[in-house]
DNA sequence: CGCATTTACCGAACGTGATTCGGTTGACAG
DNA sequence: CTGTCAACCGAATCACGTTCGGTAAATGCG
């Protein structure tokens, strides 16, 4: 086949393909040969557009991260509820395609990241939270959702309740009984723990304001 | 080759040849045939010993994990200094083969964990902490150890001072002053994330304390 | 101790996937 | 109108996971 009046290809709608795969048939189905196939064309024409198959999954997490929704920036100071909010968007963003999260792992768009940390500096500073702590913050805080999400992520399938697997009632009482007085999501127990980092941050807020007005 | 008097292949010494090599090339030098060479013997023959590959990326999982320290359980009731020690005995475990990690967001060797998470309730119920919040704390410390251990063994190296990549003085100057003004390890700041996390836990469970007396 | 069975390994082969190379032909600039 | 470039494809290469059918030593058994 020749050259077409219209490219049948574009890096938009080879991520979007890419995604459609994932979404529908998992990480592992996603070979040149099954998305060439899905944009009726062949696998080499895709290198064309990307160098390397990498370079697709690079846009893929690029294309995951960047849906994230920054929440607007409050004008009374209070900056654990912005952060909460910030959490649960990225999370809900990584979890709209919870079986391309392996990717994010090795592609995470750091460009991307390094942006919106500086945002966040600019704004902590604004709420008078110290610079001493701004690493803290930043860093508990990605490792906190990343790893909460991706975590999540690969559990089996979304449920109800949190669950955990290979329990047995004979050998592991207490944890089932734990597992029944749970009565909280995924989601919710996602915001708790986030929360509760931030109820302890707050606290060496509090004391790094004290050193540095002493 | 026939059978050999001594058998040249074990599920063990699979592993550490599995780790030998990954910790010194990574993971994607990981083939069946490099291990095999490793072990001077042929691919086909893991075989005998592994349904296939994915078996034996499982049993490294477990043998990382595996490693894990546990913590003696204080009498004092301190179930917090418990689980800080606990957290960092896991991402030792951990980052002893950083290379590795990625394996263990696929092969996460749940059954081990789900035995310990038992002990872990055991442990909190001694210490008066209500059953309420038991998975709360277990489901947060998994996600917080784990995804912050596997997020930091992704990086690219491991430094003395946490660094953000792709930093542009110009562009992220609030960043760059940041990052200047921390002077905690990655391993301080992954203590603190987790002391903090466990702190605003320490107010949710008072409350349900006193829910659980009225 | 002889013999049958099992064990542990290997060579060869297959299918699939990533990647490269050399066409082919329409689009497009001059 | 013509030469160059763009966008795609067929065929081929190489590595990998995996299967299958040997092969000979080890092992168990009468």
């Amino acid at each position: 086949m020749p050259r077409p009046s219209k490219p049948l290809i574009s890096r938009h709608s080879t991520v979007q393909a890419a995604l459609e795969i994932i979404d529908s048939e998992g990480l592992e189905a996603l070979s040149l040969p099954r998305l060439a196939r899905h944009m009726n064309v062949k696998a080499p024409s895709l290198y064309h557009h990307f160098s390397d198959k990498s370079e697709i999954l690079a846009a893929v997490a690029r294309e995951i991260v960047a849906k994230t929704v920054q929440p607007r920036k409050p004008t009374d100071g209070d900056w654990q509820g912005w952060f909460v909010q910030l959490s649960l968007n990225f999370r809900t963003a990584v979890l709209r395609h919870r079986r391309a999260a392996p990717i994010l792992l090795e592609f995470l768009p750091r460009e991307l990241l390094t942006t919106s940390y500086e945002d966040v500096c600019t704004f902590l500073i604004a709420c008078e939270v110290p610079v001493s702590v701004h690493v803290l913050l930043l860093d508990g805080l990605e490792k906190l959702s990343l790893g909460s999400t991706i975590a999540e992520a690969m559990r089996p399938t979304q449920q109800r309740r949190v669950a955990f697997p290979h329990i047995d009632p004979e050998r592991h009482p207490h944890l089932l009984a734990a597992q029944e007085a749970n009565d909280l999501t995924p989601r919710q127990v996602f915001e708790q723990t986030v929360r509760s980092y931030l109820v302890g941050m707050e606290r060496l807020v509090q004391v790094a304001r004290l050193q540095r007005t002493a």
